[in-house]
DNA sequence: TTATTTCACACAACCGGTTGCTCAGCTCGT
DNA sequence: ACGAGCTGAGCAACCGGTTGTGTGAAATAA
């Protein structure tokens, strides 16, 4: 019948002496008598008192809880993301409490929701491809939630966040074609709302025009990232009368569906039509024919990256509201081409 | 200035009347006079108040938190389970708390601790392949908080737990092997100590009995399940004087080494040696030469499975106080073979 | 009219810790 | 011997809700 576990009240009662005092035997305060901290202590131990976090966090307003929402961790990069926020989390004893968006923006409101109501200290977000509406955003900033978005950031003013900076990455590919040759080149980007996709394609229509290379409106094609859309913007580009003799695509996913319908066709991959992608996953290691290089963006890197930034905002919150201009982190970590085939 | 959340106490102060008041007009009591119910109710959306839950949760015990320990979220197989472990939750407001073991013991039993210190209302269990001692597990049944493992289940007595029914998708594979024309079949199994390793071997020995072929010893290997582990398992295999002429692999990460080693031998995959694993993940579908087929085991239904037997616990808890011998859930859920090429 | 029920709300305890303030008792200096 | 200073510990408020018990006034019944 030993149920219910032992509370700072129960040391009190078999000792006789009041609540505070053996709170602050617990904590080793100097004000109490090295014997009555003793006494404490030791039967703390024997009854196997451990304090309740709930009543601490309650008492403190402070829950070590940081809230991470993204649209799917069955993607090998967002997983990277997450160990990457988990490892720096875990040494500062933080607890993450994770939402998956699925890309729905209404499942990604119920999950702000649900994780303010929990008073979670801070935020992680990569919104949805969908969400267009930031009013949950603006709800947090508003109960004082501090936020960091990493990789995919919404297109707000006066936010955290962190993201690869893909311009030197798309250069680096798209000088890695050039010297190999190649002067069809062409790309399958993202939807075209997400920010990722116009610095994908800022950056390529950049990296061409200093390589003065023309780039017909033709070779840039779009997919939403869904099987389907992968597989039609390949289509649209296999079928082109000058058909590329290189594609870079928005990701190794994107990729990897292009290789297979460009496989359908006929093409000999990285021969007939080379193929570079974003992310450098490692299951493409298993594939006979991956892409021949990949643009690596270092996603546990910006997982820890993000995390230290929030914990820093934690940390030095109450200052904050005395500056009247808080200072926004806006952090871009370059991207780098990784080589797969050297062949 | 307006900064401080507003509370129940700061609507009594304004209307006059006092805390419980408010309280019991918010959610609707009886008792409250219909007049002061409407004005509080006003009140409180006009000054956005939003109950804090760390406050009820205090009160009344409970989080609506879930822990969720498993080694790796990297990996598609425990990202489904999450992904169903979190649809189920979603729907009944639960959170889910997150920790990674990577495959660590010790790193299993501070997240353990952590967890049961955030005062978690179940956990939802995929040991560390590592793990030999229970001890945390033990901690938590003292502490009563209820524990459904999943996939990776601790050899203890009186648990909850599911887990994939091996040994009928083993079965299925040999059958599929032999009726093929296969004989030499041999298995890269995972360590002696998980479970799942003895189910494999069980049900591998027991289909090849039933088929009256020989199982020579040397017929099967096992791999730590690193990737340095699973190429020399294979090389074993290869190196055979009567090499096998099909391999059944751990799972589809095992399975993709071992077929990456089998290339390099020039062995024809799938032809002079058949392929076939366990876990029929997605990523497979991108390779050239994936396993033949593979053992489905369901992941994302295990974790709904999982999650529907953890709150069914909760929701009836106070019961399992006066029952002498509580039910313990051991589930198995059939897996099943699927084939990929039909060639 | 008086007794009784009902209504509408207030009071206060509670959950399990933390913490500012108070205070008794002892030591020590003068 | 007396006040100052220090030590060790207790009291009570607090965090933000929930809930059992009381209570005065109005409504109803006898």
């Amino acid at each position: 019948m030993e149920s219910r576990k032992t509370t700072i009240t129960d040391i009190a009662k078999k000792l006789n002496i009041s609540k505070s005092t053996v709170s602050r035997a617990l904590s080793n305060h100097a004000s109490i008598g090295l014997r009555t901290r003793m006494r404490v202590q030791q039967l703390a131990t024997e009854l196997d008192y451990e304090p309740d976090q709930t009543a601490i966090h309650f008492k403190q307003r402070k829950k070590f809880l940081i809230g991470v929402i993204l649209p799917s961790i069955s993607l090998e990069f967002f997983s990277s993301i997450v160990s990457g926020i988990e490892d720096i989390a875990y040494k500062k004893n933080y607890t993450l409490l994770l939402g998956q968006s699925r890309d729905d923006e209404e499942r990604e409101k119920k999950i702000v929701e649900t994780m303010k109501n929990h008073r979670v200290d801070g935020m992680l977000i990569s919104i949805s491809k969908n969400t267009t509406n930031y009013e949950h955003f603006e709800l947090l900033r508003k109960n004082k939630i501090p936020i960091v978005f990493f990789d995919r950031i919404p297109n707000m003013n006066n936010i955290h966040y962190i993201a690869s900076q893909l311009e030197s990455g798309m250069k680096e590919a798209v000088n890695f074609l050039i010297k190999k040759g190649h002067k069809q080149i062409a790309l399958i980007n993202g939807p075209a709302n997400l920010p990722a996709s116009k610095e994908r394609l800022q950056g390529f229509e950049n990296a061409m025009k200093k390589n003065k290379i023309k780039l017909p409106p033709e070779m840039v094609v779009s997919s939403d990232l869904t099987k389907e859309g992968n597989i039609s913007a390949t289509q649209q580009l296999l079928h082109l009368k000058r058909r590329p003799d290189a594609i870079i695509a928005f990701n190794d996913y994107v990729a990897m569906d292009a290789i297979q319908q460009a496989k359908k066709a006929k093409v000999r991959i990285n021969k007939d039509i080379c193929f570079i992608s974003f992310a450098n996953e490692a299951i493409c290691n298993y594939m006979d024919h991956p892409p021949m290089a990949s643009i690596e963006q270092f996603p546990y890197q910006q997982g820890e990256k993000a995390t230290e930034i929030l914990l820093d905002l934690l940390e030095n919150s109450p200052s904050e509201s005395q500056e009247q201009e808080p200072h926004y982190h806006n952090i871009l970590l370059p991207s780098q081409l990784v080589v797969r085939i050297s062949k």
